[in-house]
DNA sequence: AAAATTAATGCAACTTAGTTGCATTTACAA
DNA sequence: TTGTAAATGCAACTAAGTTGCATTAATTTT
């Protein structure tokens, strides 16, 4: 855990104070943090045009990636062996339509390639309810 | 074609000639519209609102669905066997990231159930390169 | 250590997709 | 024809995300 978040400001070009409070938020829990919700939670820490370019410095160094939900929100999510060169890891997610919540899904869902056509990457985002809003 | 044309209207409560030119827009082609094509498009037929607002009534008559890409934007496909009480048409998308254009694939991917948590819908994006911008 | 360079940040203004309220018009039924 | 409900237009608004520019902070060079 904490080595992974070593790596993290590795990757990235200046490992300043408000990078690494990003990167801690990533780090606590296997879920995908809502750029809105960020720039909520941190505007007494930072403005929110510089959470948006930590973000987007983070992403480019493959340290997160980036989707948006079907509310049209951008969210952030950790990579799993990502590199500035390689985004590989294109996990799913599930979103609560309850709670909000996206959590990273570890399963690999199989995708069929289509003729004609070049395939780069597969987002996929399950909707329904979550294990806390479900009882 | 015309048949499952007049098949929508049916759904919806009045038929109004703007109702029509949205329906048969997705008649077309089977592929994706976005809402800011649209609005465009329809610029001088009618004003942005009320394209929001037909879409919206196609979606809950069964007639489309809607998704949101990976630049924010919201679009609407032509659903297949869809009605105001059942929406079970959930096909994949595919989304040039060269000209932007998304195709319904008929393609059916199978996905996992999770434990403790209750699945009601799944979206799948694929992005590549196109037919047209392959070659 | 001081100066020079480069990256990071704050702030305000801006862009734009999408929404809302309300007045008006149109469609349909009584 | 009259009454009622739905559809539309228009303007104002909301809010997520972006951009330009001045300032500050970190890093490198001398
Ligand atoms: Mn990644
Ligand atoms: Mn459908
Ligand atoms: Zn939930
Ligand atoms: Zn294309």
């Amino acid at each position: 855990m904490q080595l992974s978040c070593i790596n993290f400001i590795d990757m990235i070009r200046r490992k300043t104070k408000k990078v690494e409070t990003l990167i801690n938020l990533f780090e606590q829990k296997n879920e995908a943090l809502s750029v809105v919700d960020l720039t909520n939670r941190l505007s007494t820490q930072m403005n929110k045009t510089t959470v948006y370019r930590i973000l987007d410095r983070l992403e480019q160094s493959g340290v997160v990636h980036s989707f948006n939900d079907s509310n049209g929100l951008r969210w952030y999510a950790k990579c799993n062996g990502c590199s500035a060169t390689k985004h590989t890891d294109t996990h799913p997610h599930f979103q609560c339509t309850d709670c909000g919540t996206i959590e990273c899904l570890s399963m690999e869902i199989p995708v069929p390639s289509i003729s004609n056509r070049q395939i780069n990457s597969v987002e996929i985002m399950l909707k329904g309810t979550c294990e806390r809003c479900i009882s």
